[in-house]
RNA sequence: GGCGCCGUACCCAAGUGGUAAGGGAGAGGUCUGCAAAACCUUUAUGCACCGGUUCGAAUCCGGUCGGCGCCUCCA
């Protein structure tokens, strides 16, 4: 088997060949900051995580860039074309810098939370201005650019393949729809490198440049940033399916502008979580954020193992049934890793194991070449966990072993402490033992609710009383 | 209106022309004074519907119905 991807450029399966052997260049669309991200949003960050442990449990070196747009970009919120950072410093009172850090930083606490691997480098858009600006002149002198009423637009017509991605030239836009035309562009599908006739009023972040003062438009950032770190072509470039018509677009046609070569080889697209209403989005309402499940009890790996049940190319339902169901899974799953590991046996490596659990490490490895099966990748976990063939030890070393791909933190897992009662709580037991001889139910259950109350399960086996954490 | 995707059990969800993965929930059982936990068993002759191709179709082709997304900032 040979790992396989979705490249939404040729919409099909295609092997997958790095341009350097072992090594990866990997560039993902990061957050902007100007509020919390949404379980939506974070999606995109698991399978993207799930795709870098992948590539890396198949033995390449991965040099994974992530941007985080800390400029402010034109909102479609209200349609009133106000700028998100500034929008959200009005109504905060905070400056955009710090609106930027804030919500940064909650960015990385959600991923970490995620277990998510941080990127190789997470590049801010300011921190990289000039290289945005030498870019633009790259593409302005090739001729793919034209100034209009003090802004830089890309000249979409100059451009021969331009829509390819989302193959555009098949589309009737209706230009205008739901938006006002940019009187100043050519064509409806021109988009803007450079602003500095700003639409509102105050704009602070704003920068010299050949142009005059003021700022980048919002594409230019990931190919200033991408090309910076990787190089002019690399490998892989990911983000979400709605940024394939524009954003994906656009950043094709500008970076192959300047560079007159092939810039990506594969796009790989995340679909959506899906609401009952629809798309989780700040405007249709529905705005869950991880903290928010975390608030209603869940733990923040109940939603990874929530995500990695479904292929990252489908369409996803939420719904707090659903999670719960995760939930109930991964805690399942730990139970059965407490089991295991009161066998004592130490997980056993790779290179010792028997014909049947090398079989089931090379199922595990081909679902996920597949595309990044997640779903079966799962399917595998409870498979061997049912397999009577296979030793505690040989199930723990395949289980850690899955797990540098599947984030479930399954090494985490200790065994179950045995839970020491005080003396008092000794003579309680002792009690109920009696109060149960004499058929005295209440008093028995009376000490079991003393013992739930202190998260403990007392379990009568035909041995005695066994004192159980109980678990959530 | 144009473009793209999807429809598999009560729910979520895999599925590569050849016996329909997995999880959750439910039901039954072992155990128990009743519980809880654990374990075992069980749950689609069927894949939206109608045709076609084929020895054989959830899978390929055509049509119908239904859902979602994009065309606008978005993961």
């Amino acid at each position: 088997m040979a790992l396989q991807f979705y490249n939404s450029l040729s919409r099909s399966l295609e092997e997958f060949k790095p341009i350097q052997e072992g090594n990866v260049s990997f560039y993902a669309c990061g957050p902007t900051v100007y509020n919390y991200a949404h379980i939506g949003n974070l999606r995109a960050y698991v399978f993207e995580d799930v795709l870098r442990r992948t590539l890396e449990y198949l033995g390449y070196s991965v040099q994974h860039i992530m941007n985080i747009t800390d400029v402010g970009h034109l909102t479609g919120d209200n349609d009133d074309g106000e700028d998100k950072m500034l929008k959200t410093s009005r109504e905060s009172g905070k400056t955009v810098w710090d609106i930027a850090e804030y919500y940064t930083e909650a960015f990385f606490r959600d991923t970490d939370r995620l277990n998510i691997v941080r990127p190789s480098v997470s590049c801010a858009a300011t921190q990289h201005i000039d290289e945005m600006i030498a870019l633009i002149k790259r593409i302005e002198e090739n001729g793919y650019t034209y100034m209009a009423g003090g802004n830089v637009y890309f000249d979409t017509d100059k451009f021969k393949d331009y829509g390819k991605l989302a193959l555009l030239e098949r589309q009737e836009q209706k230009a205008g729809a739901r938006v006002d035309v940019d009187k100043n562009k050519r064509h409806p599908r021109d988009f803007v490198l450079w602003f500095t006739q700003s639409k509102f009023e105050n704009h602070i972040m704003l920068w010299d440049s050949p142009w005059g003062k003021g700022y980048p438009g919002w594409h230019i950032e990931c190919s200033a940033m991408s090309m910076k770190y990787l190089g002019d072509q690399f490998d892989i470039h990911c983000g979400g399916i709605d940024h394939i018509p524009v954003h994906h677009t656009n950043e094709i046609a500008q970076s192959e502008a300047a560079t007159g070569k092939k810039w990506v080889n594969y796009w790989l697209h995340n679909e959506f979580l899906l609401m009952d209403s629809g798309k989780m989005s700040k405007s249709k309402g529905g705005f869950l954020t991880l903290q928010s499940l975390i608030d209603q009890g869940y733990h923040p790996l109940d939603y990874r193992y929530f995500l990695l049940g479904a292929h990252y190319r489908t369409q996803l339902h939420f719904s707090f049934d659903n999670l719960k169901g995760a939930r109930s899974a991964r805690l399942s799953l730990e139970e059965k890793i407490r089991e295991l590991l009161k066998s004592g046996e130490a997980p056993v490596p790779a290179g010792n194991r028997s014909e049947k659990a090398r079989s089931y490490a090379e199922t595990f490895r081909g679902d996920l070449e597949a595309d990044l099966n997640t779903p079966r990748a799962l399917a595998v976990i409870w498979t061997i966990l049912k397999d009577g063939d296979l030793t505690p030890g040989e199930i723990l070393g395949l289980l850690y072993e899955f797990d540098s791909v599947l984030g479930l933190k399954l090494k985490d897992i200790e065994p179950a402490k045995e839970y020491q009662p005080s003396e008092e709580e000794k003579a309680m037991l002792e009690e109920r033992i009696q109060a149960r001889k004499d058929k005295n139910w209440g008093r028995a259950d009376e000490i079991r609710d003393y013992f739930q109350e202190k998260g403990l399960i007392l379990k009568d086996t035909p041995q005695g009383t066994v004192i159980l954490p109980a678990s959530v």
